[in-house]
RNA sequence: GCGCCUGUAGCUCAGUUGGAUAGAGCAACGGCCUUCUAAGCCGUAGGCCGAACGUUCGAAUCGUUUCAGGCGCACCA
């Protein structure tokens, strides 16, 4: 970001000389073809009206002009290049290079960072963790990381829904399996249950075992919040619901007390408590981001299933109604996974137990792999997870491509002898200068990927990196008589395996050093 | 019926705050290992960006309509 801010500063800079007041937003962005430039502007195109000149024109005028505004000494090279109205700019070897060798490239670079509670995964304790959660750890895990990177202050949590209809199931399956009885209709038939039979504590059993699998997956929580002892035994969600009766916003009706969402957009009042005196989980819900509100964050984070759509208003009309417009109130919403065996759809039910957990997932294929897999995918996209597919191509496997980069790299530092400079000089292979520029655009990545909350950005960058460093290597020997080309090349690829570690590290994935 | 997501190469998908000839991987075909890991590199072929209309100097990207698939629309979680 500092580097592409360079530019934006510069235009700016041109634009008060000149007293030249923009009709739009104009935006210096990476050129998609990168052959094009190192950045481009599209400033031509919304100074056209204003001017009332063509693109082109204006385009040329401003080449001309804008080299003067760079004032850095480094920066003096750079080229500002008119071409069909874009403006690109061609930046000197040694900006980047400069820029790669800063502590702090691309890292921290949120212009307004903000304390964040990010809640994922949530899944009941009635069960094993299974694909589709695996889906939601690995995005959460990964958004985390990426959020902190750019500089937010984030905490997780993971909410255990331990109270309610579903627990009482399952408490129920255990006991009847413990006593000989069939599982009671609607319970819980799994394999799994069975085995809850020995332990004291079927519910803690279970949550241990799903902490087991994230740990294996390596997502960690800082926080998992039990709802019946924070909530319930608390007494706040009788407390949340009070607070709304005082505010003349809920009122009975057929013996249920019915929450008014649809004064803030919601298409139906909503229940809270049922004409049997139970309580909903909507009004244990809105209790608990009450209670993540007051914990004074400036953003509160969710990460839900497609199928959890419907619940965003009502939630979010009971947080506004509850504590204001405080805390932003951020739902992503992830499409849902299929599992597949060589294409046939494996369902997925707890009830029956026909299922494959996600800890079979990962002992089948890995973390590595598994996590790449969900993550490389845009969350709201449907994604079909073969197995088959997952083990057979592991050998052609994306996240394996990217590693080899890392691991190739750490063999020819194993062979090098020769001790990386710390300038690189001027001339440089082609492959070399492509591998650079796009080691300079990781920053750009991180910022998107952040803001948009996009980690598959990240995984495809990856990819994209390891191409050009293949090439690099296919190209470029580094370990060459040339002194000065070999430290060169070696500070290449010592920054290469930087940002390789570095943005697997942002998908929690292992950078080895050998394969 | 209403809401949200998706529809891009044979397959799986990038690209979507409008921009420069629409990209990659797999599959297909053809090259490259006496040289730092061939889990690699290079090349060829493959497209009315679901369809139609509209907004714009400019649309895969925005709007309306429509077709297809997924997911929701509880005093369930």
């Amino acid at each position: 970001m500092r580097t592409r801010l360079r530019i934006e500063t510069a235009i700016s800079a041109y634009l008060i000389d000149q007293k030249i007041e923009p009709s739009s937003t104009w935006l210096v962005e990476l050129p998609k073809d990168r052959s094009n430039g190192d950045y481009a502007s599209n400033i031509a195109f919304v100074l056209a009206r204003t001017l009332k000149k063509s693109p082109q024109a204006i385009a040329q005028d401003l080449a001309k002009a804008l080299p003067s505004y760079f004032k850095d000494k480094a920066w003096i090279g750079i080229q500002v290049l008119p071409a069909k109205g874009f403006i690109n700019f061609i930046l000197p070897v040694t900006v980047c290079w400069q820029a790669l060798q800063d502590e702090t490239f691309a890292k921290g670079d949120e212009v307004n960072p903000e304390r964040i509670l990010l809640e994922y995964v949530s899944a009941n304790p009635t069960g094993p963790l299974h694909i589709g959660h695996g889906r939601w750890a690995a995005l959460g895990d990964s958004l985390a990381r990426l959020l902190k990177r750019v500089g937010h202050s984030v905490e997780t949590e993971f909410y255990v829904n331990d109270a309610g209809n579903q627990i009482d199931k399952l408490i129920a399956s255990v006991s009847a399996i413990k006593e000989g009885r069939p599982v009671p209709e609607e319970g819980y038939g799994g394999g799994y249950v069975k085995d809850l039979v020995e332990e004291s504590d079927p519910i803690v059993a279970l949550m241990k075992q799903q902490q087991v699998t994230l740990s294996d997956f390596r997502v960690v929580f800082n926080a998992w919040t039990r709802e019946k002892e924070t909530l319930h035994e608390t007494g706040l969600v009788q407390k949340a619901i009070d607070q709304l009766t005082l505010k003349g916003i809920t009122y009975s009706e057929k013996g249920a007390l019915f929450f008014r969402s649809t004064d803030r957009g919601d298409d139906k009042d909503r229940v809270l408590i049922k004409s049997t005196g139970e309580l909903t989980y909507f009004a244990a819900d809105i209790a608990y981001h009450q209670q993540k509100a007051l914990r004074g964050y400036d953003r509160l984070i969710n990460i839900w299933g497609a199928d959890h759509h419907g619940y965003i208003t009502r939630v979010k009309a009971g947080i506004k109604a509850l504590v204001g417009e405080k805390p932003e109130f951020e739902v992503l919403l992830g499409q849902l996974v299929t599992l597949l065996r060589e294409g046939v759809e494996v369902r997925m039910s707890k009830r029956t137990g026909d299922m494959v957990s996600l800890q079979e997932v990962i002992d089948e294929i890995g973390t590595d792999a598994a996590r790449f897999f969900l993550v490389i995918k845009n969350a709201d996209t449907h994604l079909d997870f073969d197995l088959e597919l997952a083990k057979k191509q592991s050998n052609d496997n994306p996240v394996f491509y990217v590693q080899y980069a890392h691991a190739r790299i750490c063999s020819i530092l194993r062979k090098s002898e020769t001790k990386p400079l710390v300038h690189v000089h001027l001339e440089l292979h082609p492959t070399e200068l492509k591998l650079l520029k796009f080691l300079l655009s990781f920053e750009d990545e991180v910022i998107l990927a952040a803001s948009r909350r996009e980690p598959h950005r990240i995984a495809n960058y990856l990819i994209e990196l390891a191409t050009h460093f293949h090439s690099f290597y296919h190209d470029c020997k580094v370990n060459v008589d040339d002194q000065v080309v070999a430290q060169n090349r070696l500070a290449i690829c010592l920054s290469v395996k930087r940002i390789l570690a570095e943005g697997l590290e942002l998908l929690g994935i292992s950078a080895p050093e050998s394969m």
